[in-house]
DNA sequence: TTTTATTGATTGACGGATCAATAAAAAAAC
DNA sequence: GTTTTTTTATTGATCCGTCAATCAATAAAA
């Protein structure tokens, strides 16, 4: 029954099947045959639109962070003050759909595998860099220098979400918590 | 031609192979038989000895965390002054070392792995107890909350290192001179 | 002769990739 | 407007490679 254009929404359906896998063992140690199972095609199929298997898990982890964009986005849009947009970008960071586990395994693997494969590593460093751009803006008009504010800041969320994540005894609220009074401390020093 | 005791040798072996192939690999994507190659002896030895591939990297990756303690040990030993056991734990942090390709790869790969595997999350547990507490004693006589400041710096720490060991563009030195200005702001500061 | 050391050969499973075959919709030909 | 052809969709079966793990056999020291 090949209806046209299917496509489109295989490539989706597979997207969605691998992070929903990813989430469900909790790292990339998933087959493709599980991703396709899950997607309700064969391996085959599977093959047929993405090429390979590090190609499936380049989008899926493509639209992790895509959605993580969106997330920004649509809270930075919404503030005006400099602090605020600051807040918002580490609000974003720490949200409830960051530590899903499909997100936490997806993240983790993106950091083991940017070690080897240069797509993966492309990802993350576009990752870095948004993140970068976005602090040092919401700096500029609160910080002596911005530059190193974002850098610093940008690292701490880095690192409080690595925690977060992976220690059961931080939670995210705390971690969250952190970085504002890490901002605090930012906007009022005189580095 | 049996000589005896050969236990502890071979053990010993295998671990440092194992690192020398993390390192040559950039991953933990390498198999017992190379690692067993590298040690010079059979892939059936390596079995005997440690039992299975994953008893192998759980003791490889002790190892690079035990290197580290040592490393933390041996600097902490030679300061006094509060601040400079601080400096200390950072240098340490960012010492070359800890960015050799093995290294890197080690760590990169425990982060992935201890979302699944118990043994290699209290090993990353372990780790970050360990700093988080010697920067709580380091900061106790100069920061008005050593607590909260630990936290703040550990997550820093990671995040920086994180940074530095991936992207090409930021280098340890200055991840390292980030990390002590965000020292000297903590230490200055009121919170 | 018992224990420790050691390996070559083998097994068994898994998993990514491929391919030939089937089915149906669309397009082209008549 | 029917027939033919082409294109798109889809899968079962299978191939091939890899690799962890096992085992039987050998050798030497105790």
């Amino acid at each position: 029954m090949p209806k046209l254009g299917m496509e489109p929404i295989r490539r989706a359906a597979l997207v969605q099947a691998t992070i929903a896998e990813i989430g469900a063992a909790g790292s990339l140690d998933v087959t493709v045959g599980q991703i396709a199972k899950r997607a309700g095609m064969s391996t085959a199929l599977a093959h047929h639109y993405f090429g390979g298997k590090h190609q499936i898990f380049l989008a899926a982890m493509g639209q992790i962070l895509s959605d993580f964009r969106s997330e920004v986005v649509e809270k930075l849009r919404i503030v005006r003050i400099p602090r605020a947009r600051a807040e918002a970008l580490i609000a974003a960071s720490f949200a409830p759909s960051c530590f899903a586990p499909a997100t936490v395994g997806a993240w983790m693997t993106l950091y083991a595998h940017a070690t080897t494969h240069p797509e993966t590593h492309r990802l993350l460093v576009l990752y870095q860099r948004r993140l970068r751009s976005n602090l040092t803006h919401a700096l500029r008009p609160i910080c002596a220098d911005p530059r190193a504010g974002a850098e610093m800041l940008g690292a701490l969320i880095d690192g409080l979400y690595l925690r977060a994540a992976l220690a059961e005894e931080a939670s995210p609220d705390a971690a969250k918590a952190t970085a504002l009074r890490a901002l605090d401390t930012l906007i009022g020093a005189r580095t």
